[in-house]
DNA sequence: CGCCTTTGACCTGCGC
DNA sequence: GCGCAGGTCAAAGGCG
């Protein structure tokens, strides 16, 4: 993953964020391509639906469809291994490392990077916790979500950055089958009235932009994203001039019943 | 009662 | 082969 570096965009007006209107929890996009990078995070932001921001690089393709390199097919196989292996019977599981990858390297993975008090962003879906895990290098633990469609397997990670505790990364995994939250029956407000409700707010099932990935500026590793953010932007999800791109994007992603205009 | 979170155990991959 | 780390399972308990 040495060649990230290369070709990577000044730091400056690299942002892309929402802020919410509710809280003031400022929200990015980082690819899991940067997330992948570990110990050296290297936090990338699209510029591509940032205010103004132009493109700087392309992502690599194994960012939305495969893995381009060994190191990356290795990570994402290794993250989602077990992806379809209901039950997680280890006879279930993928007999050999290349059927594993095979299967791993489907999934389309996207970061959020979000300035806010909470760890668990409504985002539009509904989301079952499955795991917890203390990570290396970070006094935050990690939480494992997975989409409560009974048909859609989106998994997501959401952690706190250990460098800067208001900054929540959510990663996800996979691709919704479904185009927005059920309506719980637990929950008598309509999707839009949760989303309205509750905050911060992403709604951007990221895992959509392989049809239009975003292109990635780059922060780097302490760098404070959030009160820059915020002088940025002033609605959550709401975005003034949207790239020209990014207007079937955002269609795309945001029901035009969940958006907030 | 159904759904959710918590949490310890287990599995797998990787580096040494 | 061993240990570590990440990811997942599943039982138990809580909550509305």
């Amino acid at each position: 993953m040495e060649e990230q570096e290369e070709g990577l965009p000044p730091l400056s007006d690299a942002s892309s964020s929402w802020k919410s209107s509710a809280n003031g929890a400022s929200i990015s996009i980082a690819s899991l391509r940067d997330l992948c990078v570990g110990e050296g995070l290297d936090w990338g932001l699209p510029g591509g639906i940032g205010d103004g921001v132009p493109p700087a690089f392309d992502l690599p393709s194994w960012v939305t469809e495969e893995p381009r390199s060994s190191d990356a097919a290795a990570a994402l196989a290794a993250s989602s291994s077990s992806d379809e292996r209901p039950g997680g019977k280890p006879a279930e599981k993928a007999n050999t490392s290349a059927e594993r990858v095979q299967k791993g390297t489907r999934q389309p993975r996207f970061a959020f990077m979000t300035k806010s008090e909470v760890d668990h962003l409504e985002d539009g879906y509904r989301w079952r916790k499955y795991g917890q895990k203390v990570v290396k290098n970070s006094p935050f633990p990690r939480s494992y979500y997975r989409c409560t469609h009974s048909k859609c397997n989106v998994k997501k990670r959401v952690e706190r950055c250990s460098q800067d505790p208001s900054i929540v990364i959510t990663t996800y995994e996979g691709q919704h089958c479904h185009h927005t939250v059920s309506a719980s029956p637990r929950t008598d407000a309509s999707p839009s009235q949760q989303l309205a409700s509750s905050a911060p707010q992403i709604c951007l099932p990221a895992m959509q932009f392989h049809r239009n990935p975003p292109v990635l500026p780059v922060i780097r590793p302490g760098q404070v994203i959030g009160p820059r953010y915020e002088e940025r932007t002033s609605m959550a999800m709401e975005r003034t001039s949207p790239a020209p791109t990014d207007e079937g994007l955002l269609d795309d992603v945001v029901p035009s019943g969940m958006r907030r205009t």
